[in-house]
DNA sequence: CAGTCCATGTTAGTTGAGCTTACATAGGCG
DNA sequence: CGCCTATGTAAGCTCAACTAACATGGACTG
């Protein structure tokens, strides 16, 4: 291997770190370093190099298509770096497992149901980043992801969970008896839409509804969205399993529901899983064939 | 990803280094710095993980089982990264194509043939290693190996070039007409042996022969071998492709013939070839059917 | 429109991780 | 035994990596 063709290691790790959280400030805050000493080394980087790793146009700058190639190989070599070095100091068996879920399935259905996982291992320390983003699962990082849609994410393993269409609903004391009979007859209304996502805009767009800027689209974290659609601030989309029992007491009306076929799963990385995380995913499959 | 249990990526290059070149002073070579710095780093690297990474019985250590795990790691990480950005430096296409091959293999059959693949791709800079040792084939370093044996190395692709089997020879001068009808009777004789590599003692050790100290083991580089033995020096045991012409011109009696299958193979990584790469293999491919 | 927040950049100065240098011990070989 | 070389240790040096301070600009809100 040729070492003095390597770039300076200090600086392929900055920018990594900057790939791998999206901002100097928290590749900084990663790093515990300044994001003044990312802002360099990036720089220094791309001078060294001769190639344009970022495309700063516009506030937030963007990975070059050369810059998505190099942060792909570094995450993968500093991650099958870590994972290893884990391994054998015994950390990987210790490192809390990173779970990643939407806020709400996180606040609905997972939290009431972490204490029976936590008396069955108190040994096993989670994280859980409640998220809409749709993170990437690493050696090393991210262990395991419970996300929403029809379980096709390639070069990953999936497991439904729970099925669970997208209903578009509304609080009777909003729509009151009011015929709802195409989306369109929803523009007048305010609109709820669950932070970090756009279902509510596509679903929208995608049945030819343009937005009714003056009544205003609010975005919420997930569970609090669901409560601000029982209050009557807005129509709001969402996974049915949320809303069911408002449905079923009438606090909230059906609108629209999509019958795509769709749901949570359960999405881990191929291979080998560390021991934490087979005890969780049993523990996961267990709990949502009782429910 | 948890930046933060990375280890110090000077001393994992620093070790990886070390495991690339199996001592102190070639790493501290390979990356321009002392042996002392190497030795440093690597005690701060087992320091660190708390992970004895070598075994430092003997003159020369040896890479505990940790170790060779970190280094399998390492180095594939290092060399993804490194690969990577040669690619789009576009260093990679500039790169010196780097072939191992065996002395022997190289002085006689190798370099007079060169000449040609210099004149139809003069744009591609070439590096041979002549060496015995088997080298690893990994992404930005080592392209491709041309090594001796029956074509089986797991993981990686072989074509066979010349067929060729291993012969013991002695010149008419050294043996005159004496009967030599066993392996032992070899043993009075001095013997030569290519440095670098253990196939006479391991001949031997095979037929049941015990070497005779008086007479001495005299370790050459393969070309300066096989010329000792053509002035009478000792047996030499090689690859008959080198001994044809003195076997049929008398210079050199054959003593005896391992009739194994065995000759001089293209070895290469699977997976795609950078240009220099293909170019170099579909030349000595043609070149290996003419001869 | 002004004010606020935050994303990114630049400059000058600081500092400690990474290294050098010098010396040492030990193994292998002729 | 002398020579060569592999590895180790300690003290001192240095510069790559970083901080702190200040700056510009984009997006959003009232």
């Amino acid at each position: 291997m040729d070492w003095s063709a390597l770039p300076p290691l200090s600086a392929l790790r900055a920018f990594a770190a900057y790939a791998d959280c999206g901002s100097l400030a928290e590749a900084g805050r990663a790093l515990n370093v300044s994001h003044a000493a990312i802002s360099q080394q990036i720089r220094n980087l791309e001078s060294h190099m001769g190639v344009p790793l970022l495309d700063r146009h516009g506030r937030r700058m963007q990975l070059s298509a050369e810059g998505e190639r190099l942060a792909e190989a570094l995450l993968e070599g500093f991650g099958t770096m870590l994972q290893t070095s884990d391994e054998l100091t015994g950390r990987d068996a210790d490192r809390p497992l990173e779970i990643s879920a939407t806020p709400g399935f996180a606040a609905v259905w997972l939290m009431p149901r972490l204490p029976l996982f936590r008396a069955r291992h108190p040994e096993i320390s989670l994280t859980i980043d409640p998220s809409a983003a749709l993170r990437t699962l690493e050696p090393g990082g991210l262990d395991v992801a419970i996300r929403y849609g029809n379980g096709d994410w390639p070069g990953l393993e999936s497991t439904l969970l729970v099925s669970s269409p997208i209903v578009v609903v509304a609080a009777t004391d909003l729509v009151g008896d009011r015929e709802i009979a195409t989306p369109a007859d929803l523009r007048p209304f305010p609109w709820l839409q669950e932070h970090g996502t756009n279902e509510a805009t596509d679903w929208f767009a995608e049945h030819g509804v343009e937005q009714d800027r003056s009544r205003g689209m609010t975005g919420l974290p997930g569970n609090m969205m669901i409560e601000a659609a029982r209050q009557g601030q807005g129509v709001a989309i969402t996974a049915r399993l949320f809303v069911e029992p408002d449905l079923e007491a009438g606090r909230l009306r059906l609108l629209f529901e999509d019958s795509r076929k769709k749901g949570y799963f359960l999405v881990t990385r191929p291979g080998v899983a560390r021991p934490p995380l087979r005890h969780f995913v049993s523990w996961l499959r267990r709990e949502a064939v009782k429910a």
